[in-house]
DNA sequence: CCCATTTACTGACTCTTGGTCATTCAGTGA
DNA sequence: TCACTGAATGACCAAGAGTCAGTAAATGGG
């Protein structure tokens, strides 16, 4: 009897579909701006069954969250997949990061804003794994691939430094949190200005940052113009 | 007739009054969860009459903002006046930009949730200056301040680089964003713990980030160890 | 000193929205 | 056919942002 089964996928499927209006919804007016009553009106739900899928609205937003690290983990596994120097590897992933956060606004907004969840999360009700902590999970692998990959180019002499492959690691990514920020706040003039008047963009940036992390001083065994 | 002036006096000490209310509230307990009957409260005002002075709640979280970039400013002021190589400056001036926020909970808080703020604020019901325009217009400064340091490390050959002082200086605050992301979202444990283990802290992380980006390997007139 | 006018403040009220729960309905299996 | 399960509903509640008619206090002219 597969009907266990059938409940099991069906009841994924509404989860999804609750998930994926609430992509949307967020995608065109923001988060706080969208209401309960909203997705489940885009859903095609009634409210009350939205909170048999989500404990509550920060929970839906973990959802989503989660999500879109999925994404990106399986993006990080094709990338660390292929034959390439390390310091490529790591370009790779900072430029996926920000690509896949720049093409889903939804993601983007429920990676940075948290204050929701912080505060009283300590409700003792949830006793299953929590979606906050799976997110957590997720991150922490997507460091490691990042290790991994600077690990790669250590090896392979792609990459120069004296620093901890974790350190490093870790530097980049306050780096990409804050290229990250700047994106989101979508028209920071200033910025932008300062970026067009010297025919630059963020990826380019990237490259240029990448580069003098990369090539410390104290190797001379590089090529110098 | 000094009528005027008194006025002006006590209609800006009320305002600092609900200021200085709504941070400490926020300082305790975030903002979301900070209400206006909290605040009219702690100020001994009623709600109503906050709203004579703040449009809505979230031009009152702007102005915890903007209270907080004045202080930086200062602070900013203060640094670049010293006579210290430049690369002396820019430690300085990060330093004491990662020290304000990790001490201001309120506006460290104000600094990263924004979501409220871009929504809808098109409302042409603003013909003055508008909190939101100030705010930006002092980051500006900021901004152009460390530039100002830059300059002077690069005349002082403290900072070698090959980029733009503008364009290195907007990679140095993606660095500061990043960092206050970091200590924002509180008990990153994950990252707490590869600094711990490589008996490092977010303030020497960012000394050692200053010595790569400033002793680039196109200058080789510095001390090689 | 008194009255008219302006200014500052109040708090009861409205409206929106997150979250709940008694009830209904559909599918299942005996 | 009927009892049972659990999925879905939507009327309902509470909390909190924002409003506004009304009140009190300060001011200034007569």
């Amino acid at each position: 009897m597969g009907i266990k089964e059938r409940k099991e996928r069906e009841k994924k499927r509404r989860r999804d579909q609750i998930l994926t209006a609430a992509i949307e919804l967020i995608e065109e007016q923001g988060f706080e701006k969208t209401t309960m009553d909203e997705i489940a009106e885009r859903a095609e739900l009634s409210k009350g069954t939205l909170y048999l899928y989500f404990n509550d609205k920060s929970t839906l937003h973990q959802a989503v969250k989660k999500r879109g690290l999925e994404h990106l983990y399986d993006k990080f596994l094709q990338v660390i997949k292929q034959d390439l120097p390390g310091a490529e590897l790591v370009k790779k992933m900072m430029l996926t990061f920000l690509n896949t956060l720049t093409h889903n606004a939804a993601f983007t907004k429920a990676m940075v804003l948290y204050e929701h969840i912080k505060e009283g999360y300590n409700k003792e009700k949830q006793e299953e794994p929590s979606i906050v902590e799976d997110c957590k999970n997720i991150e922490d692998e997507l460091f490691m691939i990042m290790v991994r990959a600077i690990q790669i180019g250590i090896q392979d002499g792609s990459i120069k430094t004296h620093l901890e492959p974790k350190v490093l690691a870790l530097m980049l990514s306050f780096q990409m949190s804050g290229m990250l920020k700047f994106y989101l706040s979508g028209s920071h003039d200033h910025a932008q200005k300062i970026l067009n008047d010297n025919e630059l963009s963020i990826p380019k940036l990237l490259e240029e940052f990448l580069e003098i992390q990369f090539h410390e001083k104290n190797s001379p065994s590089d090529n110098q113009e």
